[in-house]
Parts: structure tokens; sequence; C-alpha cells
DNA sequence: ATATATTTTTAGGTTAGTCTAAATTTTTTA
DNA sequence: TAAAAAATTTAGACTAACCTAAAAATATAT
């Protein structure tokens, strides 16, 4: 049978809590993330185990199982697929799309994601520089470093984002920094660990940790 | 407040029975063209009654109001961009969109929609050759005659199809009759009112009533 | 180790959209 | 124009996804 919209969304979100090593998460975190309360994630979970998607057991939180790990990455490629389509094809920019993939990733229908795929030319990073999972539900993670990991003196390349909040991504395209940007880290404030950056060799700006501890680089 | 999905379609299935002279339409035609039982019916028109979407008086049969004819039209506009999208960028063909454009035209988002049309062009006719309402909501249904109008000797072109199944299109497309196509009545059979037509000039074949009556087509 | 706090589940309800069966209204036929 | 047929509405129920309040299980702190 068909997993629902909000089937999908549970599985997605348990994806995301649960993280590469495959971690417990509770009923809190899930309540949290869905905006529902704690007694309607119980009511899900047991629905979701029924069904076979999640290891369940009462009071000990939840992981995906095989199958419920392919039913995620399959929305989790469409999400992505879709924040492409959205800004390399109707110029949306980067932090006007999660919403309205968000609403895409659920149109069913195979042979239309992997057209969709094909029309943008197989991509391997969504706008925010997350993995795009392939057809077959392969989705590997890449090992970027986080900038407040990054050495006085050190050149790094702008990778991707851990906050995708609009206000964040707007913030970033106010400073010049773009997904492909080299970062030169200039100085680190031993107080507040603010830092200051060269961005492609141009401008130097201060940015301050909450920025550094949400950006994902990577050495050249 | 929001419109769902269901009302949605409810609207969009109102429009096309109504017809373009707003005829008053039966909760039985409601309940064939939607898949549910008459019951339920009644309670759906009782809602959208009270959203002020649809004129009902019980037993009289519904038709649209303003509001409710704005809300219909946009989704028709959804309907048919995503249409196009599909068949021009994505290369489906045109037997295989509508389910697809089904689930699409439900995505929210007026921004997502004229980008959609801005970078489809801004086409006038969907692939079936359905006319496209523009941003403003102004439908213009061109007056095409039907192919079963035309006399013997007449050459006329293909604009469109009253039928949308896929088996209908399929067999149009093994027949080489597609939209833009010229097609001159060779003769009519007064037995079972099947011609011959010849297809831009090219090669001649029978076409039965029930295909004539499914033909949109235009006097040069 | 027990008391307290936190987390999670259970119990019992609500709303949207559907259903079947029965009642009512309208239409058709004799 | 009264009886029969057809269409429509009402009554009462169901499921999915949510809720609040209360009970039970687990974790934390004295
Ligand atoms: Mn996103
Ligand atoms: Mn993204
Ligand atoms: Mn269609
Ligand atoms: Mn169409």
């Amino acid at each position: 049978m068909q997993n629902s919209f909000t089937e999908e969304n549970y599985l997605k979100i348990i994806h995301a809590l649960s993280g590469r090593d495959g971690v417990e998460v509770s009923t809190n975190a899930l309540a949290e993330s869905t905006s529902t309360r704690a007694a309607s994630v119980t009511d899900m979970l047991r629905k979701l185990a029924d069904k076979g998607l999640i290891h369940y057991k009462k009071y000990q939180g939840v992981t995906l199982t095989e199958s419920g790990e392919k039913v995620a990455i399959k929305v989790i490629r469409k999400h992505r697929l879709w924040e492409v389509f959205l800004v390399e094809k109707l110029g949306f920019g980067w932090d006007e799309v999660h919403d309205i993939a968000e609403e895409l990733e659920h149109v069913p229908s195979e042979v239309l994601v992997e057209k969709l795929d094909a029309f943008l030319g197989h991509p391997k990073f969504d706008p925010h520089g997350d993995p795009i999972p392939d057809a077959k539900g392969n989705l590997t993670e890449p090992d970027y470093l986080i900038l407040t990991d990054v050495h006085v003196g050190e050149k790094v390349l702008m990778m991707g984002v851990l906050d995708h909040a609009p206000s964040f991504l707007q913030h970033l395209d106010r400073s010049g920094i773009t997904l492909g940007a080299v970062i030169e880290v200039k100085e680190i404030n031993e107080y507040d660990k603010s830092a200051s950056v060269q961005i492609n060799g141009g401008p130097t700006l201060f940015i301050s940790l909450e920025v550094s501890k949400n950006l994902l680089v990577q050495r050249r």
C-alpha cells in the first residue's frame, strides 16, 4: 500500500534525527520536529511499526527499518531534486525553495522523479550543498568540516550549510558567501570565537561563531 | 482560509460539468465524477456552500459562486501549466501527463505558478489543446468545431480533443493525428458515419464516429 | 534507595472525508 | 393525478490524524 503525506514526513524526520549511525529517536524529539504532541507521535509510531517501516519498542525510541529507510531516502531524493529545479530552472533563491519542495516531495510517480533527474542533468548536490541520493537509493554524506574547525591561515571551499533557515541563507547572500566560495580564515578572536574571513580573495568580513558553526567547508 | 485538495477537486469538477453557460450540476453527476457516493457529495456541498464557494439549495443542484469560480480556474491553470511542463520539458507523452498533473495542481504557491508560466514562455494551450487561463483568471474557450460537423471536401486543423483518456490519445498517435495536423475529410459513410480522412496531405485513413466525435478542429 | 521529575503511553474526544441504510423530495409514468 | 421510480438528503458509523488529561514507566537527585 501507499504511504501518506504524513507518514512520509515522519520517516524523513526520523532519518534526519537518527543521523548516520542510526541512533534511536525519542518521542518528544519527533513531537518537536513534527509540531505535534507526544501522544499523537505515539499513535503514528504504532502505525509505522505495524507497516514494518520502523523498529519500535515502547519507551525505547525508534529507528528506521530497511524498508523505512528506503522510503525516507526516496522522499529526500525528490525534495532535493525539486529544490534544484526551483533554483536552476525557475530562478528561485536558495532561501525560498524549502517550503515548496516540502510539498512537491510528496507527489507520487517514480517516472516523474527519474525524468526530472535527467532534465536537471543528474545533479549530485542540492542548492544547499546537500547530497542527492541516486535512483538506487544510495546516499553518501560527504565528510565536510565545520568552519569552526578551520585554523587561522587556512583556505577552504564553502560546500554547504547546516542551518537552512531563510534568514541565515539571506545573511550569507548579503555577505557574498555562496556555494563554492573560497574562504580564508585571517583571524579568530579568542574572546567570542568570531572570525575575520576573506571571501574569494576579495573583501574581508567578520562572522560570528553562530555563522561559523553552520558553514560546511572542505580543504582544497 | 485554505481550500483542501478534496475541495479543490470538487470545484474543478463542478466547473467542468457546469459548462460555459453555468448550468446546475446534480449530486449524482458529482458522485460519478468524484468516484464517491451521493451522500458524501451532499456533505461536501454543504461545506462548500458554507464557505461561499457554491450556490446550493437542497435538491436543486449547484453552481459556482464568483469566488468558487476563481478557485476552480486557478486549479485549472496550474493543471494545464504542469501538463505543458511535463510534455515540453520532461519529455512525457500527452497520454501520460494527466494523472501527474492531477497531483501537481494542488501544490500551493502563487509565485511557483507564475515562475513556471514564465519558464514555459507563457503558453496559451496545454498539450491537449485546452486553453490555459491567464494569471488574472481569464479563461476564454475558443469555439472549435467537432469533426462530425465538417463536410466532405473541407480541410480543417486539428486543435484539441474532448476525450482525454490515454487509450484515445495513443490511438491518435498511432494514426498520426496530432495537434496542428491538417485533416481533409474525403468521404463520410452514410451507414455508420465513419469517415475517410487525409492527414497532412499524406496517408488517408478511416476513423469511426467515436473518434470524430472527440476531435476538435478549426477551419483555416 | 527512595522520592521527585521527566518522558512516554493510554484513554477518551474532535474533524475531514468517506460509507451504508433509511427517509424524504422530486420526477416520471400510467 | 395518484402511484411508482429516481434522485437527494439525513442518520449513524468508520478511519486518519490530531488533541487534552491522566496513568504508567523511566531517569534523576537527594
Ligand atoms: Mn529543503
Ligand atoms: Mn536543501
Ligand atoms: Mn489533464
Ligand atoms: Mn490537458
